[in-house]
DNA sequence: TAGATTGTTAATCGATTAACAATC
DNA sequence: TAGATTGTTAATCGATTAACAATC
């Protein structure tokens, strides 16, 4: 297997699980890029580039065996052995994560939530009751953590990221509404609805410039 | 002001605006991209190659006006004239995005909430009662509504969403596991749980990759 | 066999980074 | 003035797309 995956071949990744795995409840066995590239929209020499990073390889005029593509696909995500998670700030974009059930299919279960907040500390969300922040380092000690989701107000998530680290936790998932300073080893992933919106106004502001310009050029 | 923004300076400019803002409470009355490079981990290069799609000038040796390039920033997003919003699907997920306080900071206003389900219906989150989804044309109509919030279950997705376009929906924003089909003319953002996660699992692999190559280094 | 599909090598495209003159 | 910062033009880099031989 080829290393280094480009993100956004990672990106694509879920996108050919999830399909594949329609296929084989449909009763495929195998699958074609082409095929792949077309139910997705994508260009089929893409795809292809994007499943020889599987270590896969296909048969010409048949395709690529789906059982074998879904495991490597899976495999290269890190989704095969599945990895326990903490999510600090349990409001309502915590809980909401917290009773999520489409994680397991990510090979990610949230195992305990924190708070700071008095009143919401002992509160039972989903199969979990909100614990202290006080009790944040003992639990990732204790259980070998290594993933935390970040779901805190933006004025607090520069400081409980650093929190985190100190902790121990290697990787960050933050959907908190700022950029994070932290140590080159750590590895964040911001989901960041402001910077979500923006593609999206953006989108829709160029689709209605470009209907205006069609609809110009329509008096000619 | 140039036009056809990228896609990836688009997806800096909330960053830019929350960063700007932070300095205009501070006091200040300008900023050089140098500034802004150094605190978000940029290079100062593309910071100003940025900013240069804003339209604004810069001053050598003072950098630019914090109001302009404030105002032309949130311009360029469109973020200016605040846009009503709906939402489908008031489960939990749903419910988080409707409670969310931030999104009046991007112009986004989620002024109703459909769902199919009969239990959901007719409940209040927020300021909003869930209407039924045999509602949703009219709203639109009457309400000349152009942007949807997409927070269903994965196979309900495509149908909600060609629903949606019926009824004259120009854009959708997704947070449903799933590759939608749509008509070109419709601009489609997708907010997918598993990419980002996807992303985070790979940094966090090549992060202990790395760590092991240094491990192995050591030793020598 | 014929033709679809693979995998690879080369060309294109777009974004990032570098170099540098202009200027406050 | 000196030096920081701007804006622009050129070089680099990486991903996408194209071309094409190999093969089942």
């Amino acid at each position: 297997m080829k290393h280094r995956i480009p993100i956004p071949t990672i990106k694509r990744f879920p996108s050919y699980i999830r399909l594949i795995k329609q296929y084989k409840e449909n009763g495929l066995t195998s699958v074609s890029a082409t095929t792949l590239a077309n139910d997705l929209r994508l260009n089929p020499i893409q795809v292809r580039k994007d499943l020889a990073f599987s270590g896969i390889e296909g048969k010409p005029k048949v395709g690529f065996c789906i059982d074998e593509l879904l495991v490597a696909l899976i495999e290269a995500l890190g989704w095969n052995n599945s990895s326990d998670a903490i999510l600090i700030g349990a409001g309502n974009l915590g809980s909401a994560l917290v009773g999520y059930k489409g994680f397991e299919n990510y090979g990610l279960s949230i195992v305990a939530a924190f708070d700071k907040k008095e009143e919401i500390v002992g509160k039972t969300i989903g199969k979990l009751t909100v614990k202290p922040l006080t009790e944040l380092e003992e639990y990732v000690l204790l259980n070998g953590i290594s993933i935390a989701i970040l779901t805190v107000p933006a004025n607090q998530a520069q400081t409980c990221a650093q929190l985190l680290v100190k902790c121990g936790i290697q990787a960050i998932w933050s959907f908190a509404p700022k950029d994070l300073t932290l140590p080159e080893n750590i590895a964040v992933q911001r989901t960041d609805l402001a910077t979500q919106f923006a593609v999206l106004s953006a989108k829709l502001r160029s689709n209605i410039l470009k209907d205006d310009v069609k609809a110009d050029m329509d008096l000619w």
